[in-house]
DNA sequence: GAATCTTTATATTTACAAAGAAAGAAATAA
DNA sequence: TTATTTCTTTCTTTGTAAATATAAAGATTC
């Protein structure tokens, strides 16, 4: 992977897939089965992939090339990632509101 | 899952299957592709397994069948779990030692 | 004309099951 | 008891379905 993220703001299919090694299709085929993975199109249709689209791509690919999950395996991997990420989120927002009742008192 | 690994010394590949509720030659399969899973055998070679076996069983079937693991990635995970518990006990070692330099002082 | 699109077909890999032989166990007869 | 039959379980090898990845085709766009 030798995507430089700061060098432009969008990347066609074909870069991507030649930064990762991969087939085209395998980029298409991932996205139909990860909800992630959700590139702008243009009018035209055309896939355009940005910073965030990147990181969800490497993420995908160290969980299936990298660490060996199953597709199904990856998508549960992903979902309890996230439940935990909004769990923490949740919990930074009752220490916020503790806070502020502390100072209240 | 509902072998009493304190019920019997050792249990055939069809009590095995069954607790685990997979086919059989699943179980072989297993053994085939994971190197911690190895049964003993009779002289006339059916398998017999013992508790180790069961937890090592266990292990793989989690891996593959709750946390969505390909049999390679769970072959590598079991690798890098291993050798993490290894280091775990040099740490102990050493620190043993440092204890004992420690009184010597 | 090179790259991309979607849809569909195909190749490859992975994971498991079926098949037929051999052994074990259990029931029955000598 | 000890053969004999019968049914079940296990064996290895081979076959196959499902999952995964890619290619092909024909149209469209850069």
């Amino acid at each position: 992977m030798e995507i430089n993220l700061k060098e432009k703001l969008f990347y066609n299919i074909g870069e991507v897939a030649e930064a990762f090694n991969v087939n085209p299709s395998l980029i298409r085929y991932w996205e139909k089965e990860f909800e992630i993975l959700n590139p702008k199109k243009t009018l035209k249709g055309t896939r355009k992939y940005n910073s965030v689209d990147i990181i969800n791509l490497k993420l995908i690919y160290n969980l299936l090339k990298n660490r060996g999950f199953t597709i199904e395996g990856a998508k549960e991997k992903i979902k309890s990632e996230s439940k935990k990420i909004e769990i923490v989120e949740k919990l930074e927002r009752i220490k916020a509101q503790l806070i502020l009742i502390e100072k209240e008192v």
